[in-house]
DNA sequence: AGCACGCCGACT
DNA sequence: GTCGGCGTGCTC
């Protein structure tokens, strides 16, 4: 990038399209008062349109002719968009291989890359003058709303915002009028208000008093306040961790800077902010999927400006600019919603610490169960390693009890010893939570005659049956069908489900324990928007009650009543070709097992599996996570894969299986030639299907790219993207540059 | 990505 | 005779 010039001749725009590369404009005539610089967003013509695009270089010279250089159209701001906002902008689209113009505007509110100017929404707030305050409500004579209206006003000495005015029927006259007879007054203030604690301090009620290794974790991570360094902070569930976060954060906003905290997808409920927000007298500014457009911008002006002290959200919330950072928060930092799985393909945990580095102020990464990236990086003192050992409840978490269910016969996919564990739990007054990862009915339905498996049209997967309503969903395509009468193949009426879902489970646990409420938590049962906090606020009454869910149920939620938990089948995750499985599967695993037995009762956790002898499950169940993922290294390690080398996969997808792997073998074999020229230590695997190689129609091919050092992955990958889009054959097929990919499909 | 241009099939 | 299908190519 060029040095900044006043005057330049030629501008570097970043436009939104999938072009890596910048487009040149000239300056027009009526500049921003203070100068061309980067940062700041253009209107400029693009082919027969207009767009919205951020200037990245200005500078005298253009490898285009200057004449055939269009002038841009106006300049959108004043001042430039935040530089830290725009340097993480910019390491994003180089790490993850990302054309630039899309990654600012991703990382863009939508208002912003619509052109909406940069500026806080503001209220009118009124409040008597100090005339006002002494009038005689008789020098008002006939005026009588006005009267009313200045008795609201002195009422309430701080002001009354206009939402309220109007809300009691008051209207702009009788404003007017005892604005001209100087009585009341009016300011403009931010929507997203300061709200300085007014006396009283930072805190609206008392921090809880912390246990010998919360207090220890806390002084840790204050003695480093002011430079950068990562914590992971390894608690396990019910440890308090969000308390050491909340005093964390307390100091931050003591020193006048702002926290960061981005937590899952799943983790962003109600309750969550509820207790930041009863926490701090301070604004906590959330970004959820809830918000309008109108609110996120907003948030993003808040915290841009600083006004914001506290701002919590997902994954998109690790490009919210902060006025005066502090710190970032990653919470369940192993949570795969952190990793974008399309599109740009960024991990928010991993751009938090690329941002803490920047900015010089301390991160915290935390979890019960980390990633095995996170381990190996406190491992190696890269991070600090701090412990939460003790649960609140004083039980140690409950240890997995492998059940076997070889063959055994089930009802709801259980077998007799764990309904006879369930209706022992019920009679005893407690919660139980039955765990089992697939929604619908039956995985699929198959004809007993014949073998016939109901298999979707689109995909290379089964066709999941449901009863609420009865049909045939694929849960990779959407698209559903009707239930057939018959086999389609063999015409047999003997059509039987397969295997156990959700709904299965419910409908037969109905059946066993008529007298008790059966609550289904899945992506089906929680449509409705409040569904779910409704059915938690029940479950939280504390009466004896079954809980059949999938990992909704298993993250974020605490269910203190809950003393049994079954998983219905663990063996998922032991043979699947995805290289993380196994550790997804722990990670869950444990965290299912952490909601049992959290109040004054300890708890119990029956695994069913048809592997109970499988090396990594029993790890799992006597030792703990930790050992676990200490073995799980040790194979990472063998297996020369992530987090001991740097991956990137490169997919390719058409509805021609020939024009994909053509594709993806031209560019191998291009990738190879460059690689046998300069020794670069980069392994290329493939072209290979994907796992799942049709979907929707379309078909799935990959190259696998793997390296020890991240350079020499960059460097390839960067190659490839470059080939790629010159490549006269790449326009037919659609491609993408995975950096670091979560899974392999 | 958009949005044109361009050359072949079924309709007022 | 047109409307419109999506293949191909370009955007400073």
């Amino acid at each position: 990038m060029s040095a900044p010039s006043f005057a330049p001749r030629v501008l570097g725009v970043a436009v939104p399209t999938p072009l890596r590369r910048l487009f040149d404009y000239r300056p027009c005539p009526s500049g921003p008062s203070g100068g061309w610089r980067p940062g700041l967003r253009v209107r400029v013509p693009l082919g027969r349109r207009e767009v919205i695009g951020i200037i990245v270089e200005c500078r005298d010279t253009s490898d285009f002719e200057f004449s055939a250089l269009k002038p841009v159209s106006a300049c959108l701001d004043s001042d430039p968009l935040p530089a830290d906002w725009l340097w993480l902008c910019h390491f994003t689209a180089r790490y993850y291989q990302h054309p630039l113009g899309d990654t600012l505007h991703q990382a863009l509110p939508v208002l912003l890359r619509q052109g909406r100017p940069l500026e806080a929404r503001t209220r009118e707030r009124w409040r008597v003058t100090a005339a006002g305050r002494d009038a005689e409500t008789s020098r008002l004579g006939r005026a009588r709303r006005q009267a009313e209206l200045l008795e609201l006003l002195r009422q309430h000495p701080r002001g009354v915002i206009g939402s309220v005015i109007s809300a009691q029927g008051f209207g702009r006259a009788q404003l007017k009028g005892l604005a001209d007879k100087g009585l009341a007054e009016c300011r403009e203030e931010p929507l997203t208000a300061s709200a300085a604690p007014s006396g009283g301090g930072l805190l609206a009620e008392p921090a809880l008093v912390l246990n010998r290794e919360q207090a220890g974790a806390l002084a840790a991570l204050h003695q480093e306040l002011d430079r950068f360094h990562a914590c992971l902070l390894q608690g396990v569930t019910g440890s308090g961790k969000t308390e050491v976060y909340l005093q964390l954060i307390e100091a931050v906003i003591a020193r006048g800077r702002q926290a960061l905290v981005l937590v899952p997808e799943i983790g962003l409920t109600p309750q969550t902010l509820a207790r930041f927000r009863r926490r701090f007298r301070v604004p906590v500014v959330a970004l959820h999927s809830g918000l309008t457009e109108a609110e996120r911008l907003d948030a993003w002006e808040a915290a841009r400006a600083g006004r914001a002290p506290i701002v919590i959200g997902t994954r998109s919330a690790v490009f919210t600019p902060l006025a005066r950072p502090g710190v970032i928060v990653v919470d369940e930092e192993h949570d795969n919603s952190f990793k974008q799985q399309d599109g740009l393909r960024y991990h928010a945990r991993d751009l938090a610490i690329v941002r803490a580095q920047r900015d010089d102020i301390p991160v915290v990464l935390g979890s019960a169960t980390p990633s095995l990236e996170s381990l190996v990086q406190a491992r190696s003192g890269h991070y600090r390693h701090l412990f939460l050992t003790r649960r609140a409840s004083h039980h140690a978490p409950a240890r997995l009890e492998l059940v076997d269910l070889r063959g055994r016969p089930t009802q709801g996919g259980l077998i007799p010893p764990c309904i006879e564990a369930i209706g022992n739990t019920l009679d005893a007054g407690s919660q139980v939570l039955v765990f089992i990862n697939r929604r619908g009915f039956a995985p699929t339905l198959a004809c007993h005659a014949c073998g016939w498996l109901a298999e979707c049209r689109h995909c290379d997967a089964r066709m999941t049956l449901h009863r609420q309503p009865p049909r045939l969903i694929c849960h990779h395509c959407e698209r559903q069908s009707r239930l057939p009468e018959a086999c389609p193949d063999c015409a047999s009426a003997d059509l039987r489900p397969l295997g156990t879902g959700t709904e299965r489970s419910e409908e037969a646990l109905s059946a066993l324990f008529p007298k008790v409420p059966v609550h289904r938590i899945d992506r089906d049962s929680t449509r409705r928007k409040d569904a779910l906090e409704q059915m938690f606020a029940e479950v939280h009454r504390g009466e004896p009650c079954l809980l059949i869910g999938t990992q909704m149920l298993a993250k974020g939620h605490h269910l203190p009543h809950v003393t049994l938990v079954v998983v219905v089948n663990a063996d998922a995750g032991l043979y699947a070709s995805d290289f993380r499985a196994l550790e997804h599967s722990a990670q869950l695993l444990t965290q299912v097992a952490g909601r049992a037995g959290r109040a004054e009762r300890p708890g119990r956790v029956m695994v069913q599996t048809l592997h109970p002898d499988d090396p990594h499950l029993r790890l799992l169940a006597e030792s703990g996570y930790d050992a676990l993922a200490e073995m799980l290294l040790e194979e990472r390690r063998l297996a020369a894969l992530p987090p001991y080398r740097r991956m990137a996969l490169i997919r390719f997808e058409s509805p021609q299986e020939a024009e994909a792997t053509a594709l993806a073998g031209s560019a191998a074999t291009a990738l190879r030639a460059w690689l046998g020229q300069r020794s670069l230590d980069v392994n290329c695997l493939g072209p290979a299907p994907a796992p799942m190689e049709r979907r929707q129609n379309r078909y799935h091919v990959q190259l696998m790219l793997s390296a020890a050092r991240r350079s020499s992955l960059h460097e390839a990958s960067a190659f490839l993207a470059d080939w790629l889009e010159r490549s006269r054959e790449a326009r037919r097929v659609r491609w993408s540059i995975d950096i670091d990919p979560q899974t392999l499909s």
